[in-house]
DNA sequence: GCGCTGAAAATTGTCAACAATGTACACTTG
DNA sequence: CAAGTGTACATTGTTGACAATTTTCAGCGC
């Protein structure tokens, strides 16, 4: 089961959903939101879900057209995707390269947890769960250092890459890179604990 | 109602000025900013400037805090700001190499007139100006690129090293390096263009 | 049938009032 | 006097009403 998340804010919860149903595909790429239908689905007044549409137009996952309302974003194109990857991987490599002789054995002992959830997730083939799971992994360690706006600036990168979850033949593969990284950091081996997370980013 | 020409909306041209304000240090990192001052400063209500933060601090300017306010975000960190720079070029030099063989004449012309208008800025060195048209010098590369989304991910990168911009002794340098970029690209050069932007990117 | 016009409907944008939360500071208590 | 506590005050969060904009589509002339 998924460690517990605390959304303090009433937008954050709502964001939280509606990209959970961005990154399942069960919104798709240029499907159009409606604030009042999501106000009401909620509970609340349109004004928390104008602010969700905005967090997640910043992520990327939504495009915003004024006066004319919310779509869902579409993948990035086959173009601009390596360019993605490439972002990604510098920065989460930058992290981990950064943060990797002052890693403590309680982060190492949360990440455990997450792996263990992306372990269940691919032993049940649930790739909605995988795809949230592999999300908190990556974003536990971009957290883990010190300056928070890397976070900030992660973020949307990733996110760009996570719409499309559909890479792997074999799900449990994912489980497997995501090990190896753990794996080598507890061998304290930088190189190879670098090499695997740049694997695992495609 | 104020009576100002309006061709964008009203969040936009309150994100605008305040990004003025921010990356001319009339903003300091760490002032905070009150939604009822600045609604009354802009003659609007607090909708409007809500939304404003919030598009700032998608771009990095500003930092909110749930139940507690916004404040003018502090530049990326030395250790930071090396990762921030890779970031930035890889995305225009992958927009420059990507469009080279298609920039129209009417794509120079355009961007020629805002190099007259950083040679304007330097001569005067009016170091707002100058900060103001080398975004849109920058921006108005990235834009020409056919996937819009690229646009959002170059943003909040390369805003944050517009922060500081205090990298010059010698501000005419500013035009020179924009002027090789738009120089290369005349000769149809593409190597030396990349460089050239590559050079300016720091 | 085709394209234009313009009213009606649907949707987003803005506002001001009210609720919830965080902050400052005098006051108590040990 | 230091630390904690309660109570105003300041500020952000949420709401529902109203305004502005876009979309839809019936009516009209050609």
């Amino acid at each position: 089961m998924p460690a517990i998340e605390i959304y303090r804010t009433l937008p954050e919860q709502i964001a939280a959903r509606l990209r959970q149903d961005v990154l399942s595909s069960k919104l798709k790429p240029g499907d159009p939101l409606r604030e009042i239908d999501l106000s009401e689905r909620f509970g609340v007044s349109r004004g928390p879900v104008r602010e969700a549409f905005r967090q997640l137009s910043q992520q990327g996952l939504l495009v915003l057209e004024p006066n004319k309302g919310v779509r869902v974003a579409q993948n990035p194109s086959v173009e601009v995707r390596p360019l993605v990857v490439e972002l990604r991987r510098k920065i989460e490599v930058f992290v981990l390269d950064s943060i990797f002789e002052r890693i403590t054995p309680e982060d190492l002992e949360h990440w455990d947890a997450i792996l263990a959830d992306i372990k269940a997730a691919c032993e049940s083939s649930d790739v909605d769960a995988l795809t949230e799971h592999d999300l908190r992994f990556h974003q536990a360690i971009i957290r883990s250092h010190d300056d928070k706006d890397l976070f900030a600036l992660w973020q949307p990168i990733a996110m760009r890459m996570m719409m499309r979850y559909n890479r792997l033949d074999d799900i449990m593969e994912s489980y497997r890179e995501h090990k190896r990284i753990l794996d080598a950091i507890r061998a304290d081996d930088k190189q190879v604990a670098i090499k695997a997370l740049e694997d695992n980013i495609q």
